[in-house]
DNA sequence: TCCATATCAATGTATATACACTTAATGTTA
DNA sequence: TAACATTAAGTGTATATACATTGATATGGA
């Protein structure tokens, strides 16, 4: 559907505007379902995000200001996150020995499982690929890099 | 600069997952920029976009579910933001008459100043403009809108 | 008219977020 | 090595957010 008619605008002041606005939208739409298929689980799409960086790095432990260069909102409170999923047994997090201010944090096999179910529902790309064919999607890619500079 | 740089991820599942993660990531870039601009006038992105929608219809007035409507985040909390506003004389807020479970809510002359102000600097979305042509910018937009379904 | 249902806005509450500040450990250099 | 700067992580706090619920009004059918 139209971003017009989306948020009911029928005009914007540029196409820029439009695209500022687009973004948002789109970003919004897609952390909505997200949280959607995560709920049940009982994560928020920021851990979730967190967990797939660590499940990345599996078996090895990286720190916590890694995981929060890796995450896609930066602004996010990386150590209460990682706090949040230790509770949940999702994680491990451990002192680490050569540099005593960093602390090592590893996915358990519990964040594993979790992440392969969660993963399976998370095919929401589905609906992506639905709409669009590879090389539009790669299209968009390509100049969302080029726009952020 | 690629996402893959900006989150330090050198591979993605799939073009699908990378767009979806472009998307928020960028998404995320542009709202940080937003809050920094809007941070000296007191005001967050949110309760801006309410104010342009508020705008759009001056001198008329809306009611709070069609302010809602036309919000990009159509999960925020519209009756608290318009109350924010209203603490800081932005807007006003009058119960409908003809249907007294409405409120109508109008900008004020001094929100149309504040805007007036902001929006000047808001051309952050000169930003975009350095970096993309119109042409591409909407072919984001249309793609975008082809994705949504 | 009466009652069930729908709609509009506001509120309660738990959680998340932004951002400044603190604490502890490490590096640097005079 | 003493003094200062830098880095990593955690914390305090005000605000924002998601989401369920409430309360008031309006609507539509029996």
């Amino acid at each position: 559907m139209k971003i017009e008619e989306e948020i009911k605008q029928d005009k914007f002041h540029s196409e820029y505007q439009k695209l500022a606005i687009n973004i948002l939208f789109t970003s919004n739409w897609l952390s909505a379902n997200s949280t959607k298929i995560l709920k049940p689980y009982g994560i928020s799409p920021q851990q979730y995000n967190v967990l797939r960086i660590l499940k990345g790095q599996s078996p090895k432990a990286i720190s916590v200001s890694n995981i929060m260069e890796r995450m896609i909102d930066k602004m996010s409170n990386t150590s209460r996150l990682v706090e949040k999923l230790r509770q949940k047994e999702l994680i491990e997090r451990v002192t680490c020995e050569s540099d005593r201010r960093q602390v090592d944090v590893k996915i358990t096999h519990k964040g594993l499982a979790l992440l392969e179910k969660v993963n399976k529902e998370m095919n929401a790309f589905k609906n992506i690929a639905d709409n669009l064919s590879e090389q539009e999607a790669k299209t968009i890619n390509q100049l969302l890099d080029k726009m952020r500079g």
